[in-house]
DNA sequence: ACGAAAGGAAACAGATCTGTTTCCTTGGCG
DNA sequence: CGCCAAGGAAACAGATCTGTTTCCTTTCGT
């Protein structure tokens, strides 16, 4: 088991930088609670640097393709699904130990742009709008990139408002807009005095 | 000017916190940039958390107030106003110092609940979705606080969507949606088919 | 002009950070 | 059994962090 202590790690890893931040998190917390000694974190690694983006990228895949499934799994009507994304997040929220989207929180910490966590950061934004733009497209709206970025905007609001102020607030309020949206385009409204 | 140096040293730590986060920014940097001595930071401020939480009190009530002011200053009529925040939200986006909101950006750095810094972002928070519900009410829409609960969601997904990704997706998403959500709230639509 | 206060410069202390290296243990496999 | 690679423990180096203290200069009010 080579890849074990390496996956432990990050686990770990991710897990700090979740709750404390990148500078916030030290390498010695990091192994001490992993249970790992430098040397393995130095020969699978080259440096914290690389941890961080390795971690980033692991997450943006394990927990990316972890939240479609669920919203996939939720329904299998195309526009139900558009809703289904507020209730995975809701889920998600009341997680015991959420502490917002750790990209989200990695660019506030890294403002260079041309840079590989900034990068890794927008690339997963990206690949969850378009997840959404994509089950726009199955419920056939007609603008499934408007739709879908709107909805995106939702779900980072709600992201951020979870973590900051209020989870139920947050839920309730991208609930309802969520819905508004959605009504709105199917098209099927048609304003009224 | 006693109080000069102090309100320079603030403004220096303030753009270097959203820089580079609170943990990133040692205070010898702070100091070199604001061409100030270690000692007047301890005669003025006990520690680097009370210089952070001293910064985000004044950066709460002064950017709040500029961004209160210039919604205001946009239109006398209460409906406009609530689409010039995204206006507003437009131009500090396209400021060439933004990075993002501070508040939102101390959030991830600081999880524990009951911390004064997180006192002061989710008072930061509450205080502009509690201006927003104002102008809902001042707009005489039916339901203020659903509404000012949805535009303030929006507000902070386009805070993080114009940070990580792209400024005129994050405004172009905010101004549609909030002009569908507003629209609703006027409750001057029916479903047709 | 004189005294007091403010502040700059810099040394210093002690903690913590990343990263390296050394030495020893342990466990797996031929 | 015996060997060898993997990894733990810990010392170490060098940088950086927060915070204190000392000494000297400047400046401002009376």
């Amino acid at each position: 088991m080579t890849g074990s202590r390496r996956d432990h790690l990050m686990e770990v890893a991710r897990d700090l930088f979740m709750e404390h931040g990148f500078h916030g998190t030290g390498i010695d917390r990091i192994l001490g609670e992993a249970g790992v000694s430098k040397k393995t974190l130095y020969t699978h690694f080259r440096s914290k640097d690389e941890l961080i983006l390795a971690v980033l990228k692991q997450h943006d895949s394990a927990f990316r393709n972890s939240f479609m499934r669920q919203v996939e799994q939720k329904s299998s009507e195309p526009r139900d699904r558009l809703m289904a994304i507020f209730d995975v997040a809701e889920a998600w929220f009341d997680a015991p130990n959420f502490f917002g989207c750790v990209f989200i929180n990695a660019v506030g910490e890294y403002s260079a742009e041309d840079t590989p966590v900034r990068s890794a950061c927008r690339d997963y934004k990206k690949q969850i709008t378009d997840f959404i733009i994509r089950l726009a497209k199955d419920a056939d709206v007609k603008e499934p990139k408007v739709l879908g970025d709107q909805l995106s905007l939702l779900l980072e609001g709600a992201i951020v408002t979870a973590q900051v102020s209020d989870k139920e607030q947050a839920v309730w309020a991208a609930k309802s807009a969520a819905s508004v949206l959605i009504d709105k385009a199917f098209q099927g409204y048609v304003k009224v005095a």
